[in-house]
DNA sequence: TCTGGGGTCCTAGGACCC
DNA sequence: TCTGGGGTCCTAGGACCC
């Protein structure tokens, strides 16, 4: 029996948490350069706000609506989301952090599930200040289509609802569009509408072996798992990551090649550390631009080009050698270029990684004390304390930020004050 | 003016082996 | 008319997730 938990509007509501007249007001979250709205409260939803949206063709509306508008502080949502994991890992033995705002748990022998979900959302409302609804039935997709209810208000008491306590499940499916089911977008299910699959009760009756030949092993297991035949597993230990990417949209267009260089070196020393903090070690690396996608006027130009290392590396100065050799392969004058990233495929765990027979004695020992002390520093002072001299060519890439909330549960600087009397 | 970032899994087809 | 059988590895591209 799995338990999906997932919070409501997470971003919107770590922005609320401690702005309590925020409460009844529409609340969104913009993505990275504030381009995209990424999360809204049910007010903003109620606006006819879609996911994705972007944002200037929504400013309007928002700003009548009287609605809160912020940029993303990913600083506070991991640590809220670590928060809010902490309290579930108190209600079961086996859990799986599904994303930052979901989390599966083993609900096997609970004999009240439906009282135990609805102490979870109690308990995580009153210990993180967060809102959650608690899905559960015997199969993971089944849980995820009982939290989705559960947030409709499908729960007979409270943002819980337990799937095989529910009456008349058939008409359920049949009233879920295949779209909505965990693992079906829109490119399936235009194609599973084409053949007279438009809804979860249609999927379910469908001939498993036929969705598998003509949509795979994954659309087929969706179909078992309506039938309540738990093809996915909970998966307790995240399995290793296979690839690193650092990459952003520019807050202006770049066409100097020293900027363009100073933004993939960045990048790549950011790469550096997220290895470094996952011991692992990078075979290769992808440098990649590209200019404005939405601009018809002009050309689009994406190009990417890889390099390898003699072995792999976790070294930000190999890194950072590497993407500004590769950039200045890949760059052309007179493109303006909006965006660029850098990603490290088929990485290894560093202890896996051979050492280089042709370097100078010493050297790996050396490399590997420069970024230490390089981590030490950032992690002390802030990152970017220490940073490669390359990066100072300019910084007009850097994102725009604007509505920054400017709260902070990891900063001294960014706690909420409150007042009494 | 203005459009995110970071991942995973599956499949088909090519190339190769004995 | 007619051309074996069984397998692995790699890669690109599609599709999906939050």
């Amino acid at each position: 029996m799995f338990a999906l938990v997932d919070c409501n509007n997470f971003y919107a509501s770590c922005e609320r948490l401690f702005r309590p007249s925020l409460e009844g007001r529409p609340v969104v979250v913009l993505s990275n350069n504030d381009g995209c709205v990424v999360a809204r409260s049910n007010e903003a939803k109620a606006l006819g706000i879609p996911m994705g949206a972007p944002y200037f063709r929504y400013a309007a509306v928002l700003r009548r609506a009287d609605a809160a508008v912020f940029s993303s502080n990913y600083a506070l949502y991991g640590d809220l989301s670590r928060r809010v994991m902490q309290v579930l890992a108190g209600f079961s033995p086996r859990i799986e952090v599904y994303s930052i705002d979901e989390c599966f748990l083993d609900l096997t022998g609970v004999r009240d599930p439906t009282a135990l979900g609805l102490e979870i959302a109690r308990t995580v409302r009153r210990w993180t200040g967060i809102p959650v609804a608690v899905g559960i039935a015997p199969t993971k997709t089944l849980a995820k289509l009982a939290n989705r209810l559960a947030k409709k208000g499908y729960g007979p008491t409270g943002p819980v609802l337990d799937w095989s306590e529910l009456q008349d499940q058939d008409a359920v499916l049949g009233a879920v569009p295949v779209e909505d089911l965990w693992g079906i977008a829109a490119r399936s299910g235009a194609r599973l509408r084409a053949l007279g699959i438009a809804d979860a009760l249609a999927l379910r009756e469908a001939h498993p072996q036929r969705l598998r030949a003509s949509f795979g092993v994954v659309v087929e297991r969706i179909a078992r798992e309506l039938r309540g035949q738990a093809c996915l597993a909970l998966e307790e230990v995240a399995p290793p990551r296979r690839q690193v990417m650092v990459s952003r949209s520019f807050g202006a267009a770049v066409s100097a090649p020293a900027e363009l260089r100073a933004a993939v070196t960045a990048f790549a020393s950011r790469a550096g550390e997220k290895l470094r903090s996952q011991g692992l070690a990078a075979p290769a690396l992808t440098v990649f631009v590209q200019t404005n996608p939405f601009d018809t006027g002009r050309a689009f130009y994406a190009n990417a080009v890889t390099l390898g290392f003699p072995v792999p590396t976790q070294d930000s100065t190999a890194l950072v050698r590497a993407a500004t050799r590769g950039v200045d392969r890949l760059f052309r004058a007179g493109d303006a270029y909006r965006k660029a990233g850098v990603l490290l495929p088929d990485v290894v765990p560093a202890e896996q990684a051979p050492a280089d027979l042709f370097a100078e004695v010493g050297e790996d020992d050396r490399a590997r004390r420069r970024m230490a002390v390089l981590d030490a520093v950032n992690r002390k002072y802030g990152r970017e304390t220490l940073r490669f001299a390359g990066q100072l060519s300019g910084s007009g890439w850097r994102r725009r930020s604007e509505r920054g909330s400017g709260v902070s549960t990891t900063r001294w600087a960014g706690l909420a004050t409150v007042r009494a009397g």
